[in-house]
DNA sequence: GCGACAG
DNA sequence: ATCTTGTCGC
């Protein structure tokens, strides 16, 4: 926690952002039931296109637990690792979990953008910190998530009737900016397509282990 | 003191 | 995060 919050103050919550948009990465981790096996992946999309342009996964293992507020110090080692396997660094990074909308306003996507220097957001599939209204139910509605009396995030409706997602500031853009993104990001399906590439990636690597490990014996 | 608590 | 069982809709 004295980590975070020497750290918290490096977060740059409104920057100009990033310039120019090509290659935006999703990162997700995936564990396996038993054993403390992980898979950290980092899948980049053309921004315009959302088609896929790299992959790097890494197997690993969970060397923290989960503890509510400390999250990065379980997933962002392995992520790291991701992140340097690529061969070109993205423009932007869309994590799975909170960025300001955290206890200390220091959540994953924080940290990550401050270790990368990338700007960063986090969409988080549910609310950890905050009070909020229900956003209207319109695609690109969305409320306040409001913590101690500021706003520390939104909540996005991304697709119409459809459960909303959670939208914070990570790092180098305004949250105005990130829920832009975002919104871009899901013109389908409720969660942005990085984020879903990137599930899907790290699952499937798992999964791939843990049959190699079963062939070998 | 008790309950809640990103993934 | 992961598992389980069923339902709804494209």
């Amino acid at each position: 926690m004295a980590l975070q919050d020497r750290l918290r103050p490096l977060v740059d919550t409104t920057g100009p952002g990033p310039r120019a948009v090509r290659r935006v990465a999703g990162l997700d981790v995936a564990y396996a039931e038993d054993s403390d096996r992980l898979a950290a992946a980092v899948v980049v999309l053309d921004a315009d296109t959302l088609t896929v342009l790299e992959r790097s996964v890494v197997l690993g293992r969970a060397r923290f637990p989960y503890v509510p507020g400390l999250f990065a110090f379980r997933e962002l080692p392995s992520l790291v690792e991701a992140l340097d396997g690529l061969g070109t660094a993205p423009d932007l990074l869309v994590c799975d979990g909170q960025g300001l909308a955290h206890p200390r306003r220091f959540g994953l996507a924080c940290h990550l953008g401050v270790h990368t220097g990338i700007p960063s957001i986090g969409v988080g599939k549910t609310a950890f910190v905050g009070t909020f209204d229900a956003p209207g139910p319109a695609r690109g509605e969305s409320s306040d998530l409001v913590l101690d009396g500021e706003v520390v995030g939104a909540v996005l409706r991304t697709q119409r009737d459809v459960k909303p997602v959670f939208v914070s500031v990570g790092h180098g853009l305004d949250l105005a900016e990130a829920c832009r993104h975002v919104l871009a990001l899901s013109p389908r399906f409720r969660l942005p397509e990085t984020t879903r590439q990137a599930d899907g990636a790290c699952r499937a690597a798992l999964a791939a282990a843990a049959a190699e490990a079963r062939t070998t014996g």
